[in-house]
DNA sequence: CATGAATGAGATTTCATTCAT
DNA sequence: AATGAATGAAATCTCATTCAT
């Protein structure tokens, strides 16, 4: 423990304030949450969290800033160009529904703020659309290879993304069958995708 | 006006503050809001708020009691009974997108405060689930008639749910495509879930 | 009542206003009544008050003033002059004790903020002073003659008022013993003063 | 100073706060004064009274509570028991006017608050009956020994306390012969309840 | 005269942030 | 680095008073 760099010890008390950030935010939000809340959660004094972050608003962005480095930890869709689209989907659904589950009060304390704020949407709206743009032109791609159909890239792009989201709000609701369904959501949703609900008999 | 009767006047005062509410709470959030900016916004004074609503609180309580009214709009799954579920699945869509366009800014003030705040979450949970309960009936049926394939009515109901809660998500975020061609996805969901993606060829 | 002039039906709503004012003050105290509490009691709206009374304020001040007229209601002490002291203490005791019976809620309304503020405080002790006056110069004369023995006039009229204000604030208080007792009083006070607790024995 | 422990500091600051509250309640009465008011007098910031008191109520429940104390360091009555009533009274009535004289102003504070309310003035009756017990008991008790000549000794523990609370008001209204003269009052009363006034001559 | 809806000044209380220890 | 007492700005809410009807 003594041979910790001094940096790497701030890293591990940051992390461990917005752990317990996360935890108060997800139970009562940001704003009914006091920073007395957050120490007494960490453990430590009020005022030690002011050694780490410079305001409030600034543990709401650390924590916003977790989020967006677990989103990057996405399967690259460039690498995922040759294979087939059912697969990719179904096991890069598995990847993301597995991550949303160990983070879910992380969005539950983020999520709300985000939606709550005009600025803070318009931030989140910003790194949202860079997202869709790989994915819209993977999707273009495939379009034009005829592998949507007639489906507009576009508005898929969206709603795959919507259904995720979505998804994620019930769960943060803690809808009783999601909560204990969960893992069956990617084979679920690539089966409702791909094959669709029956056409009409007759 | 001076035939109006002194009820009438007070729902009108109480309808002029919550649209003032909603305006400002979808632009900064319920909490960034002060009692005076919506008593501003409203064009009356601070303590007039009073008269009609006991507290801030109670103004959030109104707007969600004015989005569930709203809900409870909907077309009646039993009506829909005999409907071929494609055409149900269409028109229920047309007319919900329709209803969320005109009503985003309520979402907008009031779902970040409902899933920010455990106890919110909760109620909003409860009456959800009464929801489903009509839907998930409704698919159960159709689906010992073998309409939904293999697909699990319950996941279904969620499913659907999901990517319409997810949509106006999007919507909240003012997503540009989204808000674009809003009016397309209610085809384009259609579309989706019962023609599916192709399968793959070969 | 048609022919009952304006000035005195105005007195009447006067006094029917003084009334509740001091039957909700004195439950309440006057800080904590609110003049709506005061127009509900008089069975008027609120603005009403304000034909009658030209601030909360000139209510107190106009019970203040009732209480003062009530006081001058004495026993004139230049024609007590030939009585008996004895005599005389019984009498005016008994007139003053009756008074307060009717009047305690009165007292019990305007008391309190008498001795809450320092300025009203100085305006009753004036007027508790100019009372004095008459009664220190009767008893100084009755000195002269030696009905006092060697009792200092000045502090006799201090203890007696003392005593009757501390039996004023003990009924405020509701005291269960002087509440079924206190027509007893005026004897009793006088058998004390002039008969004296029995001298040590042998 | 650095010495002190953390408690005795927050005791020190409680006594502050509430001797700045006593002066100033005693100035403008209760309701008058703002909780800034008794932050300026103590010469600490707003928010600092909270730290220790959880509202102005508390406050004033606080001094009533010191007022409390103070009068629990009585002359116990049953030591009394073999004195001479006379000398009792005169050593009893001394050290209570001295008492009273050193904390005019927290009665001042206090005792119109008290008054003003019908529920403190329940809970202050019920404080002062227990201490008439005591007194009653050792009245009727020397009332059986004849020591009381025929006055009834419950009446005479009203009146004798009756007249202490009726000086302690003329004090609170800084009458100013009693101000001047307070001293001599123990020595007064005694002669006043004793020897009585005068019998009519002839 | 009477009403009561509307006003807005002012009070209490909370809590993010600072800083002496 | 850590503490937590102190700060004071800012928010909610009350209520005496006004005035159009």
């Amino acid at each position: 423990m003594r041979a910790m760099g001094g940096e790497e010890r701030g890293d591990r008390r940051r992390t461990q304030i917005l752990d317990a950030a996360a935890r108060v935010f997800a139970e009562r939000g940001y704003h009914r949450t006091t920073v007395r809340d957050i120490a007494r959660e960490a453990g430590i004094a009020d005022g030690t969290i002011y050694l780490y972050f410079s305001s409030k608003q600034e543990l709401l962005l650390g924590l916003i800033a977790q989020l967006g480095r677990f989103a990057e930890r996405r399967a690259d869709f460039a690498e995922a160009g040759a294979m087939d689209l059912r697969d990719f989907s179904r096991s890069y659904l598995a990847l993301r529904f597995e991550q949303v589950r160990e983070t879910r009060h992380l969005f539950t304390a983020v999520l709300p703020e985000i939606l709550a704020d005009a600025e803070l949407r318009e931030g989140f709206s910003e790194r949202v659309t860079e997202a869709y743009e790989a994915a819209d032109a993977e999707l273009a791609r495939r379009a034009r290879r005829g592998e949507l159909g007639d489906l507009d890239p576009q508005l898929l792009t969206r709603v795959a993304a919507a259904t995720g989201l979505g998804l994620l709000v019930l769960a943060i609701l803690e809808e009783p069958v999601l909560a204990e369904r969960w893992d069956e959501l990617p084979e679920f949703l690539t089966r409702l995708w791909f094959d669709g609900l029956p056409r009409e008999r007759g």
